[in-house]
DNA sequence: ACCTGAACACCGTTCAAGT
DNA sequence: ACCTGAACACCGTTCAAGT
């Protein structure tokens, strides 16, 4: 029983973590489990432990370097651009995302937390984040518009496009076969935002 | 070890659908399990396989049953009023729904096929359904307008009415405090499907 | 101090054997 | 024929014990 010391905790959980993201590209967000991701690594399970508060905690900092990543494409998009199109950039960045790793995207949207256990502030926080970068977008659109209608306008769109890139990573909505993800995007850009910017 | 022969096949297979309601209502969606469910309904595992093909099968078969029931609703919603208003009911049934039955909804929204396996054409069939539902009422709408115009809208619309109900199931919505999925649903019905009718 | 390995209480699924 | 119970290969989580 030999025991490492070759990694400091910081790597072992950066191992982890990318552990998870190759488990989940090769064979699916199923794939994942304590065990598989201490393999993987080299470790045992029990040290996975002293890293992670639980598998929960695991997949969510996994899941958390998407969310991540998108705020930060969603950031750079605000930039000097009109609202209309940086929210139209913003939308079109989640689904691309979620396209080009659809495996890592489908952990996060399937991941629910063991038991009935709340998800945890830190992550609820990045989540958040993307809904409030839309906001600010239709504040800027609208600036004489009571800030509740922004909010309710960013909630309802920013629900709207995960719904989309929910169902477009999970094959359920091509379903005549014609139907595309992206269409469909810019389909409730152009007639949501577009009426929603109109009236009054 | 005694044998029952209290139920038929199709008994046993209510009442195994039953069970999972029951936990899911009392112990929530990560609560269902094969071995719960059978000491539920006073059987040993064993016989659950003689019943359904696996987990998936029985989870699906529970879900199918909330689908069906959403069907129904929206079936009923479309006999007589104005396509609109028709859509704005179903929308409003989903989401009344899924607020009767938070726990079993979020079984419905989280259940993945284990493995990667395909979810079973039967089970598809009925949440096709639904979209076809809203196609046919966009169809009626805009007679004018390309088949394929309404699949899209329908399928945008549909997607966008699925994000909504699915957040505000998980509270995943309610981030200021005010935003309430019924108003979000109104702004995505109103914006969305006023410009979309208006066009062309 | 760092990490292991075994233990505990669970899973899904199969299938020979009992009645 | 109907159903069981035990087996197999997995889980998540904990923690005394080893180095």
């Amino acid at each position: 029983m030999p025991r490492r010391s070759e990694h400091s905790l910081d790597e072992i959980r950066a191992l982890a973590l990318d552990a998870v993201e190759d488990l989940v590209a090769s064979h699916g967000p199923t794939a994942i489990s304590a065990r598989k991701v201490a393999a993987q690594i080299g470790y045992t399970v029990g040290m996975l432990y002293h890293v992670f508060d639980n598998v929960d905690d695991l997949v969510l900092q996994a899941n958390a370097r998407l969310v991540d990543q998108l705020a930060r494409a969603n950031e750079a998009a605000a930039a000097g651009n009109r609202p209309q199109r940086v929210i139209a950039r913003m939308a079109h960045n989640y689904l691309s995302l979620a396209r080009q790793a659809p495996a890592r995207w489908q952990l996060v949207f399937v991941h629910t937390m063991r038991d009935g256990r709340p998800v945890p502030d830190w992550y609820r926080q990045r989540t958040d984040r993307l809904f409030a970068l839309v906001e600010e977008q239709l504040q800027r659109l609208a600036p004489r518009r009571r800030p509740a209608a922004a909010a309710l306008a960013a909630r309802t769109l920013w629900s709207s496009v995960h719904g989309i890139c929910l169902l477009a990573v999970s094959d359920k909505l091509d379903i005549g076969g014609s139907t595309s993800a992206e269409k469909a995007l810019d389909s409730l850009l152009t007639h949501y935002l577009g009426s929603w910017a109109q009236s009054r």
